[in-house]
DNA sequence: ACAAAAGTGTTTGTTGTACACCCATGC
DNA sequence: GCATGGGTGTACAACAAACACTTTTGT
């Protein structure tokens, strides 16, 4: 049995860099590869792509599958094809990126008998092929798509304060912002709106809810507007 | 004969957006399909991948081939995957764009007994599968990463005067630059370097020409400098 | 009352934008 | 001498950057 073609064929899979952001760090979601090669390693969750399927279709699947996590932010990254990126045979792998709040999506951990857990960017362990390099991109995509996309929302709860909002460009970016200026300059964009709530449980003065207003962000846009940090 | 797998993989393939400029237009190139399916359309030149080459490496060689390019200007733009975009079966496309200088790569038209030429980019004609989306996006990744990367050059000879540069963004963003400000802009940026030359067979006054200094962008990006138009 | 973070404006420097005329050359 | 594009500077507006204190709330 099997699948006989002409000419050969590389192999075609799809895997993912997840990133999540809790009160301490940015951090990526790996598992813990069961089978040969590299097995016991870490690696970025993905798997082979199905004669059929379109390969976002695959990375969700296998999102899914391995980790537990769905309706996810997910966006096409690059496409490696180094013939000798796999020990075994030349597979070619098209790479995504996700954005996922990570007080939603808890501690998403072992699943599916496999092991799954999140990791710091900056203490990241050896990873299975050339899972290192695809990561790298990634977080370079997200630290410069971040400044003129306004996909850094993805990374936060619905509901969100301003300090949680520049907490988070000040992780990803690695730099540290000006209070007054960054809220000038974010509330002036007019694509996030003050809720009447704030938040509870803190120590301190409580902040003010704000929510990323999407469509006013889209009808802006139309009009010529330009998220930029 | 043939190459048996356990499961059913996809075709892969790689296919190239090459944009050209010229006097009048920002044009593409395209070929004359001379196979089913879409016999005798115009299509992006590319081809199947083969097993041990990095994709990068079948673009070019398709180039080559089909076209007689060679040493261009060549970035990975995306990987489309829809089941139905070949209707023979499932065929995944990696896609690439180029961007080569009309004016030393001329009519690179008819060889290799397939037919192909250089179209407006506003006189494209029907292409054969879901080549229109991929040109499409290729159009607007260039329109998006030419205001904050020095990839316009690659459009241009390697001596060239500042209208001629004014006039590539110009063409490519399909609006107008204040002459003063685009010259104060670009040359404050201190990367492209003034020449002893001026041009010649033009009946008017002839203007100064200018090269791009790449190795003084490196470095200036790695002190920082974000190019930005 | 104290600790912790929220919230708030002004000044100064830098960058972008709008705009019009003289100059050099080929015909 | 005329047509064609080459080359140049200034004034004003908009935006970015730097900076410190008062307010609110929980413990």
């Amino acid at each position: 049995m099997g699948f006989t073609y002409k000419y050969a064929r590389p192999a075609l899979t799809a895997d993912c860099v997840v990133f999540g952001l809790d009160e301490e760090d940015l951090k990526v979601l790996l598992i813990q590869r069961d089978l040969e090669p590299f097995a016991g390693m870490w690696a970025l969750p993905g798997g082979f792509v199905a004669v059929g399927e379109a390969i976002e279709t695959t990375a969700r699947r296998e999102l899914l599958e391995e980790t537990g996590l769905k309706n996810v932010f997910l966006e096409q990254l690059h496409t490696f094809s180094e013939p000798d990126r796999d020990p075994r045979e030349h597979v070619v792998t098209v790479a995504f990126y996700a954005l996922v709040n990570l007080s939603e999506h808890k501690v998403q951990a072992a699943t599916d008998a496999r092991n799954a857990a999140w990791f710091a960017i900056d203490d990241i362990p050896k990873l299975a092929f050339d899972h290192e390099k695809i990561l790298k991109v990634a977080y370079e995509r997200l630290k410069g798509k971040i400044r003129y996309r306004p996909i850094g929302f993805e990374l936060l709860p619905d509901k969100f304060t301003l300090s949680h909002l520049q907490l988070m460009y000040e992780k990803i970016l690695d730099r540290e912002l000006d209070k007054r200026n960054f809220r000038k300059k974010i509330l002036n964009m007019e694509i996030i709106e003050e809720l009447n709530e704030i938040e509870t449980d803190v120590a301190h003065r409580a902040a003010r809810l704000y929510r990323f207003n999407k469509k006013k962000y889209d009808a802006k846009v139309k009009e010529g507007f330009d998220f930029e940090l």
